[in-house]
DNA sequence: ACCGGGATGTTCT
DNA sequence: GAACATCCCGGTG
């Protein structure tokens, strides 16, 4: 059930501040499996210390240097995936992490693949958590968004209230001169500390 | 509600 | 050998 269309690659050509901000309201969809974006961080490539192209091409972050709306899919902490949009220009390495969604169709597929959920809140509450709900993974990584299984679509719906902070979970490039983490306040299936002002 | 620690293995120094 | 864009569980208050 599709409604809305597609985000063109044009969408996903620009500043990664820029995306994260408009990649609110937003509709990640794969398959009969939806949820709204509520959550992102923008990484800025190689100026920026927190981003896994801070210190040049490797091949795990070889899909970020390439063209934009395209996810690059990354494996840390020995067992979690984490799922990013690729931005900007090509050779840039900007991207989008994924970090809350409002689960909003398939959730009896996402509850059996998140076992550990207790609430339906905590579904999508996180980038790891995005990923096993939607059974993303390695083999995922370097597809095109826009003609891909996996696509983010708009369905026209009104722009949510948006706040700006920094970002979570890293220890270089989270000072105040790094806020690039957007969330929707008050959203319970927003990730992180417990902080929701900004 | 909040906090602390363990899980688990790839990536990079 | 350390770090890691995290999550879950079990403790305590």
């Amino acid at each position: 059930m599709t409604r809305g269309r597609t985000l063109p690659r044009s969408f996903y050509a620009r500043d990664p501040r820029a995306v994260a901000r408009d990649l609110l309201g937003k509709v990640l969809q794969r398959g009969s499996v939806a949820a709204r974006i509520v959550e992102v961080e923008a990484y800025l490539g190689g100026r920026d210390p927190g981003s896994h192209a801070f210190r040049g091409r490797t091949a795990r972050n070889a899909t970020m240097f390439g063209p934009a709306g395209h996810l690059y899919v990354y494996f840390t902490y020995g067992m979690h995936w984490c799922a990013n949009v690729v931005c900007s220009v090509e050779g840039d390495a900007g991207a989008v992490l994924l970090r809350g969604a409002a689960p909003v169709e398939g959730l009896a597929t996402m509850r059996r693949r998140r076992p550990a959920a207790r609430r339906d809140a905590d579904l999508c509450s996180g980038p790891a958590r995005i990923c096993a709900a939607f059974a993303i993974t390695g083999t995922h990584d370097g597809i095109d968004l826009t003609t891909g299984p996996i696509r983010i679509r708009s369905d026209g719906g009104a722009t949510p209230v948006r706040r700006v902070s920094t970002r979570v979970g890293l220890s270089e490039g989270r000072g105040d001169h790094h806020r690039w983490r957007w969330y929707v306040p008050g959203d319970p299936n927003v990730s992180g500390p417990k902080v929701r002002k900004g």
